[in-house]
DNA sequence: CCGGATCCTATAGGATACTG
DNA sequence: CAGTATCCTATAGGATCCGG
């Protein structure tokens, strides 16, 4: 299966999907790690600049350090944000998106627009 | 505050993002649906063609019956999808998208492409 | 056939304290 | 400053049984 979305609208998905596909999807991976609780809010203040670290937290009220921490790790994983390290005293680190990251903002936009537009209704 | 993503693209976002704002943002609230565990393959099922219950329960490997209804019922609550009962005996439901649920196939298909591309590479 | 009610477990996420 | 480590709680999700 290339993707359960694709598969779905062109050919159809087979009669039992089997669990192990749909965690193996690359699509599936993706929108739980958007749907993540501060996945959001943390790449759409990435979106604007890089950021610090405390700046972030500072910016992201009510997330705790260890959350922070997390969601940016996950993010670097996956490729959408890179974490660059200043060798200062005492030493900084900077967060921004990769140009993977702001690809996706693209369609990521497009699906937020549609929210709204169709939440007004 | 109109939705996070276009007002981190073009105003951007205030210094302190007050946690009240982003929780009430119908994009994050659209997000973590789509990443609850079984909203999208229940959703490319539904895609395909309405399904009844059973039905729905046989295809989706691994689901339990609990929460295939929870799906379902937030799906209808968010009005992606309706729920059309038949009084035959025993009573048949049957679930399909509604308009509103189609329309978000394309946002949903794009990002998803993008998704596939991009782990391709 | 289509669930609701109940109970249980696993994991997400928060609070706090400590370090290079 | 930018984390890691530990502990704790809340919630998501699974298993099972029951009813219209």
């Amino acid at each position: 299966m290339p993707h359960i979305v694709a598969a779905a609208v062109s050919a159809g998905l087979p009669g039992k999907v089997p669990v192990a596909d749909y965690e193996a999807c690359p699509v599936t991976h993706a929108v739980r790690m958007l749907g993540d609780k501060w996945t959001l809010l943390v790449l759409m203040l990435l979106a604007e600049r890089a950021h610090r670290f405390n700046e972030l937290h500072r910016r992201v009220d009510g997330i705790s350090q260890r959350m922070l921490t997390r969601t940016l790790r996950t993010l670097e994983d996956d490729g959408l944000v890179v974490r660059t390290v200043f060798p200062t005293i005492p030493p900084g680190v900077e967060y921004g998106l990769t140009a993977r990251g702001r690809e996706l903002l693209v369609p990521l936009s497009a699906l937020a627009d549609w929210v709204v537009r169709d939440s007004a209704a």
